[in-house]
DNA sequence: AACGGCGGGTAACAGTGTGTAACGACGCGG
DNA sequence: CCGCGTCGTTACACACTGTTACCCGCCGTT
């Protein structure tokens, strides 16, 4: 029964067109404009109503969803190249919240006006729905990390998502400063933050990576790869 | 700080607007194609070149994700008024499988050919962003509930969100059957089957629903949306 | 310098959910 | 009718992760 015979990919949908966005192109079509967040400040908030998308153009942010009760999830931490507050379209108001993790530049793209320009250009039209598209994409690569890999396996995973994130954009994916505290993480990753320290720990004492507060270093690229997927720690010799 | 003043809405994304899609007003500016799903049967699967996206007109049915390494996970249960492919938007094949859990029928939309009229049709655009973005909305809601919600909460979460699905189509939102197994739904929360069965069992024996195999009836409203939030279960005097 | 707050690290303990296993119920095909 | 396989249910022991507690170090402030 069960054929299938090639790749079935839940990949990290990785972000693809750090530049997808042509801004000089959009502003014939519509208004943009340039705003700077400083670190710890919202680009929007849940509940705020809904105006417009960000494109992000420099800085590193961090997204989270909140239920009525006090339940809260981070679901991303989005960065350069990306466009905040897909998610909330066709709601009225902002279904989540996104904060500055260090100060920020972003570029407002008021929402109506977007959809107007999309019927103009097609480019525009096929950037929002991918963007859309890939956003759920990373979404499910999440959900079923979260669902199928155990503790030390989700913090190496998503050591290996930060890695790539920094190639992307042409930063170090061996070495590098997390933005966001061990809540954020645990959080993201549906654990406690003394869980992420304590895998964070395994992974250092078993020689793949080394930590130092929020810089960490990727020793064996390899052994966090196998890390990620299915295997469980096995200390190397010292 | 946390001036938050009003609802923050990680909501259940209801399906609005079962019928949001006119295929009539669609078949005017591209071909559309009834086709018939036998239960058990793929709509597509994983891997296949991606063609079409599909709008549910009958039937019941299992979206699925899977890692190269064989985790899988179950991230729907697609009904009528659902669009099937979203998720594949943008990618050369389909990134999910999905399974009919009883015979169907869907309404095939070509796809390059959708985004075409989408610019001819400006309703029709707003329909696909919508239906991508309340598609993002519910991931993240499920998201939510897995990562925050105990074992019992989330069956019960689930059985809320299964009722407010049957109302929303004009079935009964008290007493219906459920499509898929206990395997099914425990993937899609994140639990082991006999998890799954336990929770049930519990919530039958709080008088909370009754349990028949696969037929649920929900026996207090107000006590399971108690369960579903929150509280944990208390037996109610026999 | 002293202080307090926040973020981070470590350890002992406890509990939820899991793994395993055995059993029962149902449906299908011979 | 029987046999068999799948699905669902329940019991029990255990492991992973959560809980709690306390530690340290950093940083801004007084």
């Amino acid at each position: 029964m069960n054929t299938a015979a090639f790749v079935p990919p839940c990949t990290p949908a990785l972000r693809l067109v750090p530049d997808a966005l042509d801004i000089e192109a959009l502003s014939a079509h519509m208004t943009v404009q340039r705003r700077r967040i400083r670190a710890g400040k919202p680009v929007y908030r849940s509940g705020q109503p809904f105006r417009a998308l960000f494109f992000v153009h420099a800085g590193f942010l961090r997204r989270s969803v909140a239920a009525a009760d006090g339940r809260e999830l981070v679901t991303g931490f989005p960065m350069r190249g990306e466009l905040l507050g897909v998610e909330s379209i066709g709601s009225a108001h902002y279904t989540a919240d996104v904060i500055a993790l260090e100060d920020c530049e972003v570029v407002e793209l008021a929402y109506p006006a977007v959809l107007q320009a999309c019927a103009a250009l097609p480019v525009l039209q096929a950037a929002l729905t991918q963007a859309l598209a890939q956003e759920l994409r990373r979404d499910q690569y999440w959900r079923l990390a979260v669902a199928t890999l155990s503790a030390n396996q989700r913090v190496a995973a998503f050591l290996q998502e930060v890695a790539a994130s920094h190639r992307a954009l042409g930063f170090s994916a061996s070495h590098f400063v997390l933005r966001m505290s061990r809540s954020d993480i645990a959080s993201f990753l549906a654990l406690k933050h003394e869980t992420v320290t304590r895998a964070l720990s395994q992974l250092a004492a078993a020689g793949v990576i080394t930590v130092e507060r929020r810089e960490i270093r990727i020793v064996c690229t390899e052994r966090l790869a196998v890390c990620a997927n299915g295997a469980e720690l096995v200390q190397q010799a010292a």
